[in-house]
DNA sequence: ATTTATATAGACTGACGGTCGGTCTGATGC
DNA sequence: GCATCAGACCGACCGTCAGTCTATATAAAT
């Protein structure tokens, strides 16, 4: 094979998009090294010379998307000068206008990372995600918990929860994805809105506010992430 | 090798048995099949006898998990004589009991199911584990609301997410036990502390009740779970 | 110009999950 | 007592895949 040679990022770069777009359709367990370098037009050599391992990659992978990730939310992040509440809520907003905007890829997303065959590469972008997010969130709170807007002791502990929790609506969003595609649009319409309802009032009542202080969706957020092409 | 015939059942329990102590110390993806049946005593044939793979295995194993689990705490699932709220405070008392008593190996446990390598063994655990308590904790949820001595709206929505919270705390727990193991035991032991507390109150709050309703731990358990030989 | 460090190639290895052809045993029917 | 059969069990073998190793081309440094 021709000997092409590039600078060490963009190489690095190649690999970890082949990658993810690999994993991202295959799954990660049954993607292979070789299928990367082939994708790639990368030597195996090249490979090993940038990651130690497929396992290494995929950590830096998933820090590489929580970077991006972040990017995309930090905005609504570090603002301190609206109140807490108006930070969370312009954070749900924010997330929410992502989702539908990309519901497509999104929806695709969401179904491979929900897909059992999925976890290691689900968790380790979970975890990657968690790790940037919960100091930020736990800022939010912490800055509600002073000003008195909302109540939250212990704020790494309650922001962590509220992560937690959030993989409750994920599984739930494949839970509907699935019933959608088998046909039901409706019925999984009806239960992402019943489910997105309750979770925004576990929400309030976690952070001791007034239901429906909390905006985590808007009527209709369900069809639109279902149905948008 | 010798040719020894054994009932099925029993021959397929050994399988299990041998596949989760080894699962359990060395972790599901470093422990080969060829281990499971060098421990086992048994050939390549017999295993794939019993089991179309390894993942089918492990499937089997968290099925089977999950009913001994149950039955452990299924006294408190199904006793609708006493309120909703005593019942779950009955099944608090009941796991922590249980807790305490298997410290030792309850620990351990918690170590290997968290190692991020693990997280394939986790997963399975814990999904087999959610879908047969969900439902029975969504029937107290339901008989709750139904009294009017809590606020589940939606039990099976709130069911899905208590249990989702219960990972925090589990998260949190093996934490505390890598800072115990590397020597601050005090200062794990306030974490861990600190922690139950907040969980308490989150689901307090997320059910609607006065702070302190539900005792999901009692002063002393941190130190009983972390130091009992 | 020569050395050195870096980047790339790709054949090769070892381990692992899984398969396959076959054997052994005990039960059933005659 | 013998033939037949199912299914428990054996273990050599296979294909795949992550990871290694040696060789070499290229750029940078001396």
């Amino acid at each position: 094979m021709v000997r092409i040679k590039k600078p060490p990022e963009v190489r690095s770069n190649e690999l970890l998009d082949c990658a993810q777009r690999l994993f991202f359709t295959r799954g990660y367990e049954s993607t292979t090294v070789n299928d990367i370098i082939r994708e790639a037009g990368v030597s195996k050599g090249a490979f090993y010379h940038y990651f130690p391992s497929k396992e290494a990659l995929l950590e830096t992978l998933a820090v590489r998307l929580s970077r991006e990730n972040l990017k995309q939310i930090q905005p609504h992040f570090d603002n301190p000068s609206i109140n807490a509440i108006g930070r969370l809520n312009a954070l749900f907003a924010g997330s929410r206008r992502l989702k539908v905007e990309l519901a497509p890829q999104l929806r695709n997303t969401f179904n491979v990372l929900f897909k059992p065959e999925n976890v290691v590469l689900f968790h380790r972008i979970n975890e990657a995600l968690t790790a940037v997010v919960q100091p930020l969130l736990a800022n939010i709170l912490k800055q509600g918990h002073a000003e008195g807007s909302l109540d939250a002791s212990d704020p790494q502990a309650f922001a962590l929860m509220l992560l937690e929790l959030r993989l409750s609506v994920g599984k739930v969003m494949h839970q509907a994805l699935k019933q959608a595609e088998a046909g039901d649009i409706d019925g999984a319409v009806t239960m992402l809105d019943d489910w997105m309802l309750t979770y925004g009032i576990a929400l309030d009542r976690i952070l001791k506010l007034p239901e429906g202080t909390l905006q985590v969706a808007e009527p209709g957020f369900a069809r639109a992430f279902l149905t948008s092409e």
